[in-house]
DNA sequence: CGTGTTTGACCTGCGC
DNA sequence: GCGCAGGTCAAACACG
């Protein structure tokens, strides 16, 4: 990446967390102060800016014109009845307003993007070079677990000097790994593996154990190495996502292929065994089993780390399940956090229905558990649940629960550490996964074009809108685009909880140490992680960040960035979901699930 | 015929 | 060491 694309690139994301405000007082004191400050380089390169002005100045008019009219008005009743009508229609016409600044927005997010895709289509058309794992993290992949390998202060210290460059080139990342491992030094790797355009991550993960190798390799890894082996034993992130699915499967944008199905014990629903198959070689499973309590609850773990490019329809559940994963193993790798007592402040948001309760003592909050030494040693996988369903029971308020928020849901089984997105409306959580339908009710697919009614309750989503604006490009299917929205808001959600964000802070100090600028691939872990949440954070934060020495900077970067983010929260305001999820299909139906009861 | 699924057998780790 | 449970393999089968 030259100079120039870098500079273009925070260019835009200046442009982009302009136009990202809270509302639409924000936006217009956004304008007013990027008129003040200087930004005109930015709209004039862009061309979009102007456009948010204008419409900026055309809702002032419509503001001033409707005060006098309310002056006019004499009669109070009349008054009052007129005065609600205008206000309709201002609101009507705001709403216009707002969507078209949010697909201004948005056509930002696709030109940022499509610069992105250009330098990636440049670099993979190179010949993996030796310095390709310093640009490798921007490319699109998806990368669960994570590795815990003790970091190599050697390597670190050696590729300190490129961290600067490569937290720059990562801050643009989508990559979605969550690694801890500090990578080997490239030359060793991409000496052993020449032809890795795919498969870069592979040899890391062999060597570091993050692989999921079969049985057969395993053995042949035993032979050989023991200490690998003895690695890959150890250290399985999983992260269980918890989905109201009426359907097999999730859809989450991979492939998957079956090849196994067990009755667990403890649950008369059968456990599947599913293998990525959009790489041949690719490591990453999933289990998928439903809920044994609530039927209509579809329990997804992945585990693993792909080592190839992601459809982008399937970034948003990796960063989602990255990220928990990140935390989990942070988690585990540091301390223990106590459920409930880092909810020192309230973050709220309420993203097309679905409400993330963050730290809110009085209602439904993440509380994060990190592995319990008796279920982590019964399973050797330290797992993070992710709750995106309701509890008909509105179990939100289920603060007093200790293992897990959503009481149907036996975490003790299969995780240890639980996060619980559920929404206060059970409409809401209503989300349909399989096939990848997930209706969204009476409200069109478009209307995502019409984010302006939509109370994102925290600064408009830049992730969120990012996917969106993406998929729609790559993927049309409404479908992708849901879920996507759905698990880039759990991404964020998560993200945005304070124990997460010390427990990151912990792990990246300690594991990740800033040394991590190895950038192979997606390795980076959470350096990457964090850097990939800047989608969803304040973006103009990236200045700050690349300016990090190394890559401490990118733990302590993102954290202010989000302890600013949290502060920003304070101003939210929660309104009625104007976007609610709901079920096209009814509940009831299971074919599938008759089918694997066969079994 | 290729691809994906099913399913019984097998392997492995863990607790007793 | 034994049994149990989770996880995986691979032959058989189904499907387009």
């Amino acid at each position: 990446m030259n100079i120039l694309d870098k500079k273009e690139k925070e260019k835009i994301f200046q442009v982009m967390e302009d136009t990202k405000t809270a509302g639409l007082g924000g936006l217009v004191k956004e304008e007013k102060r990027a008129e003040s400050s200087g930004d005109e380089d930015n709209s004039r390169e862009l061309g979009k800016i102007p456009t948010v002005r204008t419409e900026m100045s055309s809702m002032e008019t419509i503001l001033r014109a409707s005060s006098t009219i309310k002056k006019d008005q004499e009669d109070p009743l009349e008054s009052a009845k007129a005065e609600m009508g205008e206000v309709r229609e201002e609101n009507e016409r705001l709403k216009m307003i707002l969507s078209r600044i949010v697909k201004d927005y948005q056509s930002l997010q696709m030109q940022f993007y499509g610069i992105v895709e250009q330098e990636e289509a440049k670099k993979s058309g190179d010949t993996a070079p030796v310095d390709q794992e310093i640009e490798e993290p921007e490319l699109v992949s998806l990368s669960l677990g994570r590795t815990a390998s003790e970091p190599k202060k050697d390597e670190k210290n050696s590729n300190s000097s490129k961290s600067k460059e490569d937290d720059d080139q990562e801050g643009l990342s989508l990559g979605l790994d969550c690694k801890f491992e500090v990578s080997k030094p490239a030359s060793t790797e991409k000496a052993s593996n020449p032809s890795q355009e795919n498969s870069f991550e592979e040899p890391k993960e062999e060597d570091a154990g993050e692989t999921w190798p079969p049985s057969k390799i395993l053995k042949a890894m035993r032979s050989g190495d023991d200490e690998v082996s003895q690695q890959t034993h150890v250290k399985k992130a999983r992260v269980s996502v918890r989905a109201r699915c009426d359907t097999p499967t999730m859809n989450d944008g991979c492939q998957w292929r079956k090849y196994g199905q067990k009755i667990a014990r403890g649950n008369p629903c059968p456990r599947a065994y599913y293998r990525c198959t959009v790489a041949p070689a690719c490591p990453v499973r999933k289990q998928v089993q439903r809920c044994a309590e609530d039927m209509s609850i579809l329990i997804t773990t992945y585990e693993g780390t792909h080592n190839h490019p992601l459809p982008v329809s399937a970034t948003a559940m990796a960063s989602t399940t990255s990220a928990a994963a990140c935390m989990l193993m942070s988690g585990s790798s540091s301390s223990r956090s106590i459920p409930g007592s880092s909810a020192t402040n309230t973050t709220s948001a309420d993203l097309h229905g679905l409400n993330f309760n963050l730290g809110d003592n009085t209602r439904a909050r993440p509380s994060f558990y990190l592995p319990n030494s008796s279920i982590s040693s019964a399973t050797s996988h330290p797992t993070i649940t992710l709750d995106l369903t309701a509890p008909p029971s509105s179990s939100a308020s289920s603060s007093s629960q200790n293992n897990r928020l959503s009481p149907n849901f036996p975490v003790q089984r299969y995780s240890s550490t639980s996060f619980n997105l559920s929404s206060t409306e059970p409409n809401n959580s209503q989300l349909t996964w399989g096939n990848g339908y997930l209706s969204y009710g009476a409200q069109p697919y478009t209307k995502n074009q019409q984010l302006g009614p939509l109370n994102l309750g925290r600064q408009p989503q830049p992730q969120e809108h990012f996917y969106q604006s993406y998929m729609q490009k790559n993927n049309p299917a409404p479908s992708q685009q849901s879920l996507t929205e759905t698990i880039a808001a759990a991404t964020k959600a998560i993200t945005s909880d304070p124990s997460f964000r010390s427990a990151l802070a912990a792990a990246i100090t300690s594991i990740v140490g800033g040394g991590s600028t190895g950038a192979q691939g997606n390795q980076g872990g959470c350096e990457n992680f964090g850097q990939n949440l800047k989608w969803g954070e304040n973006i103009n934060t990236i200045t700050s960040y690349t300016s990090t020495p190394n890559g401490n900077g990118c733990a302590s970067s993102y954290l202010n960035r989000s302890s600013s983010s949290n502060t920003q929260q304070g101003s939210l305001m929660i309104l009625p979901p104007a976007l609610p999820f709901s079920t096209s299909k009814s509940a009831s139906a299971f074919p599938a699930d008759t089918r694997d009861h066969i079994n």
